[in-house]
DNA sequence: GCAAACTCGTTTGTATACGAATGATACGCC
DNA sequence: GGCGTATCATTCGTATACAAACGAGTTTGC
């Protein structure tokens, strides 16, 4: 269940085109599209957050890297990947070894249960991407990435 | 500085429409798009979080209320307003006290202090906004202020 | 070669976020 | 009126998130 879930509906009122309205502020609905869709997630997915199978999904992609580079591709600091893969270590869901030439780098990889685990998740991944989705029709929810992805890259 | 602002960039390989390709999950873009507008968040405000901007915004709208309504009114949890209202208090931003008639209640307001930086970070807050939407063009951000609302509200 | 600058991982501190449990209070229904 | 249920605030536990500071290791500049 989700807080987003019972707020009261929102009414339009349009005139004053340059009033505050909370609602009209793209960081609070981007807040509230982002519980949504964790709240989605946890329905389909239970025992994983989304970084977590953020990070198990780019070490299937790319193979082994090193912890901070993994942080980079899923864009998380070196403080909140390390956090992630300690999680996922604990369940013996990726493995860690140091690097043989960077005496400071750590590597990461999946383990077998955690490449078995990401291969089972992938459509699902996908299915949960679709219901969040599901407000839109095919046209507006291509339209809606293309510009997502602009806000989001900047 | 952001961490979204240094990921590669991403090729499109758009042949093989059924597969997976994390940086077109939903989740994962809105969590960047959450990051670049947390940043430019920060950047214009500093010293106050975007939840903590969102309660006092509420306030201001509604006047005094209980601190489980406003959570309400923002899409926070009872446990994460909490916090959000404690950090407030302690700044002396807010002002809490009983509820005469429901004794279970915490009225929540604004205090002299909160009021007066509300209203001078009201027209910031839409200045955030616009530099967030920066990517997109006039015509494009409204449609993605539409979809995205969608989105939000299932 | 070697000192300065940078990188990697770690730790600490703060701030969301939410589930679940709890105590106090209020309300509904009979 | 009184009991079961619901609501309000709180607390605990867990998981992101990021800034800042740190030690150990590596690369660059000269």
């Amino acid at each position: 269940m989700n807080v987003a879930d019972k707020l009261p509906p929102v009414h339009d009122d349009l005139e004053a085109g340059g009033e505050y309205r909370l609602h009209e502020q793209v960081g609070f609905v981007l807040r509230k599209a982002n519980q949504r869709h964790l709240s989605i997630f946890a329905a389909h997915v239970g025992d994983l957050t989304p970084p977590q199978f953020a990070a198990l999904a780019r070490l299937h992609e790319v193979g082994e890297t090193s912890q901070n580079q993994l942080g980079q591709l899923i864009a998380m600091d070196a403080a909140t990947i390390k956090g992630v893969i300690d999680r996922l270590k604990k369940r013996g869901l990726v493995t860690l070894k140091p690097h043989t030439l960077d005496r400071r780098r750590l590597v990461v990889g999946l383990s077998e249960e955690g490449r078995v685990l990401v291969e089972r998740l992938l459509p699902v991944a996908m299915r949960i991407t679709a219901e969040t989705l599901k407000p839109l029709n095919a046209r507006e929810a291509e339209i809606f990435l293309k510009l997502l992805g602009k806000i989001a890259d900047g």
